[in-house]
DNA sequence: CTCACAGTTGCAAGCGCTTCCAAAACCGTG
DNA sequence: CACGGTTTTGGAAGCGCTTGCAACTGTGAG
């Protein structure tokens, strides 16, 4: 394995100047430049980052934080993350933080720590204060994507707004008998995703004057299978059913959507469902949804990223509001006529 | 950030002393052992990495290359991976090449060859000769998941064992209508799994002498929405109907249940439909299939490795038939009554 | 009491780079 | 042609750790 002193010999330049010439630091006439580069390209010599960044302190190593690599959002994220970041050179070490706060703790303590990496993604993961500081004292560039991270940059969509949106796409409608299938509380715990969506809806449902019935609140773990398992309750044993379903994810939405079959609830005609994502299983289930390109989100944060490292070195905390896009499919209609009584 | 060097000081001891201490080599006396343990958890020290491996040529870092994080096999492998990894203190650097053979290619040789990775795990990654030559001439130990890789340890299931079983499964129950949703060719081409599920399909089928009937043959791209797709195709066109489809994935063969019940056909009564993996979903759907652990094919890859590191230098190849359970749910039954001419 | 030996310890030489610093080479002017 | 200023270059000092080596300690046997 060739190293930088047999660039030099080759190239006939000693070996800082390779090193200047093959990082682009520095001055180096382009005679040298080129020499050096044709060195390292015959030799296919390529640059050890453990040498280099134990030197420069720069790793080219982005720490990716996720809660799970299952769900959706984030392995999309994970998929943008990786595809920008390998583009421009750099290593992505992926910390799946899933198996609860003892795990978290840990990578946030000793692996983090060890300065491996020369920034840091965090994704929807509600920390600490002390968790925060202690990412905040490493002085690396931080940023939080689809959850408040107080003190680093975020990038994040309108939470609540797209939830208003869809409750008030319901409404519109003219469904006024609307449940929402929100986010466990174990998950608002981590995430505080759901709580933020539920406070859309219901701001929406207040402005439309209609009552928020507790039955109607479920919430489920973000899964399509626990949603199913919880939309049956709500679908089955309610002893009047609600028109409209809202879920706080597109995963959520298509468990319900499921459910709704199992009783033989035709969607949009028995039953308007509508979720937020723009998950990829939408189109086959035509479901209608805020489209949130969590891949575009993964992408831009490498970007904003790379532009600090790049010496953009804009060190202010920035927040990002993430576009979203409103795809109508065929999941919500306007409800059933009124069974009941004659109103 | 402490350095050894103040962990020496504290502790009273030289720094050669405290690095063998806390790395476990070589004899150091229990008193100066417990002592520089101490004086580094005072300090909360924790070793660079970086420096350690430029000295020891030891990383603690293992690579990971997947075709994609989002299917279903490889986000749980990369599932089982993480944690294994990150309980034993390593690093996972995720590599996605997702996209094609030049971000593969560039993988390889620009970041794999780092030498960043202690090892490298390698997910249904159907390589060339050269590719796996490249891999192999980095003298670090590999290990293949789902996949050949000649050259390396390989862990994998018997793909057209259970495949001849699940098509075995569909004949004992009397069907003899079968049909096989199988991989992509493009898959095929990286992954060469679905050959080896078709094989064992048709060798059930030729070992009970029924006919494969090519329009019966149908491919997909792994997913649900592909299979969908598709599935429509097979189901809606056909002038006769199969009365079972042996999917190669879950995904495939929820997509194929999905589209069933669009055509109102109920399965297992009109339509039996069997998968492999063990997807989560499946629980929901009724599937029947073949649970293949593939959380657990990840942590066996890492156990293995981590095993070579410490020293049980068993260098050669070795290949593990991975378990798999055969799981029978509600989605498999007899084929329904013929409707046709009287037999 | 001495010797051989195994168990401990510290010194110092790197690991493969980057970068500070000073020297060398170059440039256009006066 | 000499001069100051600007590039370009190479020497060498690390970055923070590991590890070969030699020196040292303590032990039980002779």
């Amino acid at each position: 394995m060739p190293g930088i002193k047999d660039v030099a010999e080759r190239a006939g330049l000693s070996v800082a100047t390779v090193s200047r010439a093959l990082s682009g630091k520095g001055n180096v006439s382009p005679r040298s430049k080129e020499r050096a580069r044709t060195a390292a390209a015959e030799l296919g010599f390529v640059v050890s980052y453990q040498a280099s960044s134990l030197a420069s302190g720069r790793n080219h190593n982005v720490g990716l934080v996720v809660p799970s690599v299952h769900r959706w959002f984030f392995s999309s994220v994970v998929e943008g993350v990786s595809a920008t970041l390998l583009d421009a050179g750099y290593d992505l070490t992926l910390y799946n933080v899933s198996e609860g706060r003892e795990r978290r703790h840990s990578v946030l303590n000793d692996f983090l720590l060890r300065k491996r990496v020369d920034a840091v993604i965090a994704v929807s993961l509600e920390l600490s204060e002390a968790e925060i500081d202690q990412l905040l004292a490493i002085h690396r560039p931080i940023v939080g994507i689809g959850g408040p991270l107080p003190g680093a940059s975020t990038i994040r969509i309108d939470d609540s707004g797209i939830a208003e949106a869809a409750a008030r796409h319901l409404i519109q409608l003219g469904h006024s008998k609307i449940a929402h299938m929100t986010g466990d509380a174990a998950y608002e715990q981590d995430f505080r995703l759901p709580g933020t969506r539920q406070a859309g809806f219901k701001k929406a449902m207040r402005d439309a004057g209609l009552a928020l019935r507790p039955e109607w609140q479920v919430s489920a773990d973000f899964t399509i299978q626990g949603a199913y398992a919880n939309a049956r309750k709500l679908l089955g044993s309610s002893p009047e059913r609600p028109t409209a379903v809202f879920a706080a994810s597109d995963e959520m939405a298509i468990g319900t959507i499921l459910a709704a079959r199992d009783f033989g609830l035709r969607v949009p005609q028995d039953l308007s469902v509508i979720g937020i994502d723009g998950h990829e299983l939408g189109e086959v289930f035509g479901l209608t949804t805020f489209d949130q390109d969590a891949r575009g989100q993964g992408a831009l944060a490498v970007r904003r990223l790379l532009a600090r490292f790049d010496g953009a070195g804009d060190t202010a905390a920035a927040h990002t509001e993430y576009p979203t896009r409103f795809v109508i499919r065929s999941s919500t209609a306007v409800p059933p006529l009124e069974q009941g009584p004659i109103r």
